[in-house]
DNA sequence: TCTTGAATCTTTGTATACAGTATCCAGTAT
DNA sequence: ATACTGGATACTGTATACAAAGATTCAAGA
């Protein structure tokens, strides 16, 4: 006798990984920034793992393009106002595409409750004024809707080329006329979601790109080769499994 | 007193390197099998390295998507016609216009004298009914035009998407009338490159793309899910650096 | 004959040891 | 005082050792 659909449990995850996700989600969110260098020993003793999942996860992340190399080490790289047009050249090709896929589920107000949710924390977090909460629910937008694309490769290469420059919107949305203008770029794409008006999406999804990619130079001013670096954020004392807090 | 013009000496590529690259080379042009399960002991013996840098390579052809989890070991996957889709999905977002991006400068002969000769290659070894040559002439003719693409990290993603399918090309390539719709496409390519129009050189991409496409599900037949996997290519006995000839 | 169980063997995940090389610093000579 | 040199130091690249988890095999019992 055989059990009908039974889920394999679940497996924990090797160390390599979970180095991965944390650095990952630690150069994501600035706490590591640009320009610093990160050294395996310093790294795996802060993690408390030896150097070889370090090594794996960062190699890993080399690949992605999320960290390069800097003759021996590797660093996050200081992104010059090219490095970010070209991510967003990219990201223009990519995005619009992925949303416009979506619009024909997002008809359905179940299917799109997430997304809706999102849309209301960020408009929360903006009447709040709250900087980091903001990004949060941005993030969490892109999140939800990304989870209705059906090709997974897609999802991929989307969240790659956003999470390169997503430390950098701390930039900008410090900025609560920034703010403003990307909460109107939300919910004209929401919009165009509850219609199920896949042209629209996708055409809201480039308008809200190009806009966030002019808000960039404008505020790094017109010099085409001066890169950009976040400002830091202030540390916040978690005690989770894996944290960087040496 | 300081030498003039003195060029810094050449480096060897690290170890982990050089295996990711045989590897990818090895996965790319089908010496490695779809199925094939990939163990560390067995490529670090094949390769004369120790299992550290072959591991490394198989973490970052994991993360590519080039090589994925088998539960335990990695294995090269074998792509469902859905997969096959979805690929073909992002490379038609975004390889036609890296394409547009490029015509802007071959109306120069010289600029497009790679491209070109590249086109004649093909040429040659389609009237030569060599298969073989056709696709590295095919793979030559990408990466000649790839080179002129201004953003880094779009041709990057045009290669790693370009690399998932290629080896399955010997299922369509064998056949010489799919052989020759693949050359008129490239030879309309070539066209609009000429003519430095950047319109019509991504829409002969699309045509070209789609085309390929095409000829997988006509290859494989309209069973939706059904695994496709290449044909086993002959093996060659080269014996240089690296190479998997056990 | 089919199932169950144990023992072994394989293969990965992680840590550590070792070697090579770049960087930094101090000392010395000019 | 400055510039060069030599050595100490720190970090990466690679190999290897060790442990844990899975797979496989074979035999015994139902």
């Amino acid at each position: 006798m055989v059990v009908t659909s039974l889920k394999p449990v679940e497996r924990p995850l090797a160390l390599g990984d979970q180095v991965y996700q944390t650095l990952r989600a630690n150069v994501r969110n600035g706490k590591i920034l640009p320009g610093q260098t990160l050294q395996e020993v310093q790294l795996a003793a802060q993690l408390g793992v030896s150097r070889t999942p370090v090594r794996e996860a960062l190699t890993r992340l080399a690949s992605d393009g999320l960290v390069t190399s800097d003759g021996r080490s590797f660093v996050v790289p200081s992104l010059s106002l090219a490095d970010v047009d070209d991510i967003y050249e990219v990201r223009l090709l990519i995005e619009p595409e992925a949303l416009r896929r979506v619009a024909a589920q997002t008809g359905n107000a179940v299917v799109r409750a997430p997304i809706m949710a999102a849309l209301e924390a960020s408009a929360a977090a903006h009447r709040a004024g709250n900087n980091e909460n903001f990004m949060a629910a941005n993030a969490l937008f892109r999140q939800s809707w990304l989870s209705l694309v059906p090709n997974p490769r897609l999802v991929h290469a989307v969240e790659l080329y956003a999470d390169h420059v997503h430390h950098l919107r701390t930039l900008t949305l410090g900025n609560a006329k920034v703010r403003n203008l990307v909460l109107n770029g939300l919910k004209r794409i929401a919009k165009a979601l509850v219609a199920g008006d896949g042209d629209a999406a996708a055409l809201a999804m480039r308008n809200h790109l190009n806009e966030a990619r002019r808000s960039f130079i404008a505020a790094v001013g017109l010099e085409p080769r001066k890169p950009l670096s976040a400002t830091a954020s202030k540390e916040s004392k978690t005690s989770k499994p894996m944290t960087l807090a040496g």
